[in-house]
RNA sequence: GCUGCUGUGGCUCAGAGGUAGAGCACGUCCUUGGUAAGGACGAGGCCGCGGGUUCAAUUCCCGCCAGCAGCUCCA
């Protein structure tokens, strides 16, 4: 018996099947439904398919359809359908990678044809052709240079990279169903029979290997589930997420606007205005508390300064440049440099640090066109800004200071915990190796102190120097970056500063660039979108709307607003001779906190009739005590 | 920047080689109605911009601009 191996179950039981079993031989001797159920296996850890052999003693788990890893298996072999199908109706298609993603799977492909929206349906059609046929998918490896032989045969330069570019040792394995056989390590399902609720979603330009000097190829995107119901709800929730898309609600809600002949540059209407102030001066209230103190900088600068900084070398590109009198000027695209010239222009004491400059300038940025997207990346915005000019041992106080103002802010503004990513040393950058060192070293070992959880992004740091950035996860799921704090050793180098230390000995500033909200732009995009245009009471631009029922109480509701706008909440009346039920309907749409509704028996009684957005009719209330309630929830930031 | 798609009244969208339509919004009038659309009438369009083809272009072709989905790049 020595040709028998061990192998441990979920539930402890231990079996002993013939050494080299295949998963799927193994699975229907557990169990004939088993066998029929089982999509994969986890074995030691690792997700194989039920083609895999067993080779020794181990732990193996089944993956059916109740399973997470069935969804990843499934998505994988739908891009193998994909291409499949692909490959049928255009035998030259050549294929790159086709690997899955958050929700659902690509395919990278040259194909002779340029494809077209309709075309999705042809293929899709193909697909459940070859589901229908219910091919295995057979597992088989190959030697590298016969591999590298069946690209060649199939003229693809695409696979032919891949195997080339795989480790010398490697297992190269192929998948074949039907006609069709690809290059993949797998897993993948039993046969193409398991696949049928899948949907191509659309169709993209990306080059090969993401290298913008290399070909560009076709992806389509695609997704795919176990049930026809998971496929239900994740078109619905896509058309959900279009609904509350920040563009829309912004277009629809009269904050911002776009216009052709500023590109990518938002105008901010009336109510979007309000709201950006209302956070301005949310976040000045703050400053005064955690010790900040605003400065207003110029917008223009000689381009010396930006060669002083760094920017002229390392961020050129993204800058945009102006000439007058025969000098060159840039417009800034960060408030740093301009912070620097305010902290060198006089003799700086030790007493005076921290010293922490606010900053909400403007700042202009170039960025390419294809890049730019409603408020969540645009060529101007301000951020809420802060330069903090520090002796080095107080690095850590102040990076705890930075944590201790953004937990509160995204308490305030109800966001939840921001996952954090470190940035060290990118390629393109300033100081010398030793500063790095130091800086990345720090901010690690606040980050440890502070017991934060974290990952690290190589290369991703600022050119000045590395920082932490905090990524949120809106409502849609998507993630989109906020705040951000960045350390920086090198402007007190590249600027000369300096401050009389309490030994009487000249010290360099450190200083650590930090922002919030990040782009006050992206952040209203991106809280317009986590709120679903549903701004609390203290950031809606009208709190409440007073709806009249009729003519007679018209100036009785005139009174009501009059009272509520002196005590300094923004009201507006709706006194139109329309149906009260048709007022409500536009108050709703408007997304307008509360809808006050002001009949004769309310006015008769001194109360209104409230209606909270989202809900019924709740009632009359007195006027004070409304009035009370509104100025609570204020007060308490709902 | 690259690939593809899109661009028609304020909004959402029809439409066709013979210079335009719907619904909503808007205005006026009627209606004063109690919790998500009362009625009638009316006004409103360089059919993104510039070339070309054609007797005729908003429609077909080319270029540009802008937007959208991605790629690449970033708050």
């Amino acid at each position: 018996m020595a040709d028998t191996i061990q192998v441990t179950l979920p539930d402890g039981k231990v079996i002993s099947p013939p050494k080299g079993i295949n998963l799927g031989e193994l699975a229907k001797s557990i169990a004939i439904s088993l066998g029929k159920k089982a999509i994969g296996a986890v074995v030691d850890g690792e997700v194989k398919d039920l083609h895999s052999g067993l080779e020794k003693d181990a732990k193996v788990k089944f993956v059916t359809e109740a399973d997470p890893e069935a969804l990843d298996i499934v998505r994988h072999s739908s891009a193998h359908l994909l291409a499949q199908a692909v490959k049928r109706l255009w035998p030259e298609a050549r294929f790159g990678v086709g690997p899955v993603i958050e929700n659902g799977f690509y395919y990278d492909m040259e194909i002779p044809k340029q494809l077209e929206p309709e075309d999705l349906e042809k293929i899709e059609a193909e697909m459940k052709a070859a589901s229908g046929a219910d091919f295995p998918l057979k597992r088989a490896t190959m030697a590298r240079t016969a591999a590298l032989q069946w690209a060649e045969e199939r003229k693809d330069p695409y696979k032919r990279e891949l195997i080339s570019d795989l480790p010398a040792d490697a297992t190269i394995s192929f998948y074949t169903q039907g006609e069709f056989t690809d290059l993949c390590t797998g897993p993948h399902v039993p046969s193409t029979g398991r696949l049928k609720h899948f949907k191509l979603l659309s169709i993209a330009g990306a080059y090969w290997r993401g290298d913008e000097k290399r070909p560009m190829l076709q992806r389509i995107y695609g997704t795919a589930f176990l049930d026809a119901k998971a496929l239900e709800a994740h078109l619905k929730a896509i058309e959900e997420a279009a609904k509350r898309d920040h563009r829309k609600l912004g277009k629809d809600l009269g904050y911002f606007m776009f216009h052709p002949l500023a590109p990518a540059s938002p105008f901010f209407l009336p109510k979007g205005a309000f709201l950006y102030n209302a956070l301005v001066s949310y976040l000045r209230g703050l400053y005064a508390e955690f010790g900040y103190q605003e400065v207003v900088t110029p917008q223009i600068f000689s381009s010396e300064l930006f060669k002083i900084s760094g920017h002229y070398d390392n961020y050129k590109e993204n800058m945009y440049f102006t000439e007058i009198e025969e000098r060159e000027f840039g417009v800034k695209p960060m408030n740093c440099p301009a912070h620097a010239l305010m902290f060198g222009a006089r003799g700086r004491s030790y007493r005076e640090l921290p010293l922490r400059f606010a900053d909400f300038g403007r700042l202009h940025r170039y960025e390419r066109s294809g890049v730019v997207a409603g408020l969540t990346r645009v060529r101007t915005f301000a951020q809420d800004d802060g330069h903090i000019f520090m002796g080095e041992e107080q690095i850590g106080e102040e990076i705890e200071n930075c944590f201790a103002l953004q937990q509160r802010i995204y308490k305030d503004l109800g966001l939840s915990a921001p996952t954090i990513l470190v940035g060290t040393r990118p390629e393109k950058s300033v100081g010398s190796d030793d500063l790095w060192q130091r800086a990345e070293s720090t901010l690690l070992a606040q980050l440890e102190r502070l017991g934060q959880t974290y990952k690290v992004n190589p290369g991703d740091g600022a050119f000045y120097g590395p920082k932490i950035d905090f990524q949120v996860r809106d409502a849609i799921g998507r993630m989109w970056q906020l705040s951000t704090f960045q350390l920086d050793f090198n402007m007190g180098l590249r600027f000369d500063l300096h401050y009389n230390a309490k030994d009487g000995t000249q010290k360099r500033p450190v200083v650590v660039h930090r922002a919030m909200l990040g782009s006050l732009e992206r952040f209203i995009g991106v809280y317009l979108e986590h709120v679903a245009g549903n701004l609390p009471l203290w950031l809606a631009p009208v709190q409440a709307k007073v709806l009249t029922v009729m003519e007679d109480v018209v100036p009785h509701a005139r009174g009501v607003v009059a009272q509520l706008a002196a005590a300094g909440f923004r009201v507006e009346l709706d006194d139109r001779s329309d149906k009260i039920s048709a007022k409500i309907r536009d108050g709703a749409l408007e997304k307008v906190p509360y809808l006050l509704v002001i009949g004769a028996r309310e006015r008769d009684s001194g109360a209104v009739a409230v209606r909270e957005r989202g809900g019924g009719d709740q009632g009359a209330v007195p006027f004070a005590q409304m009035l009370e309630r509104l100025q609570r929830e204020v007060a308490e930031r709902r």
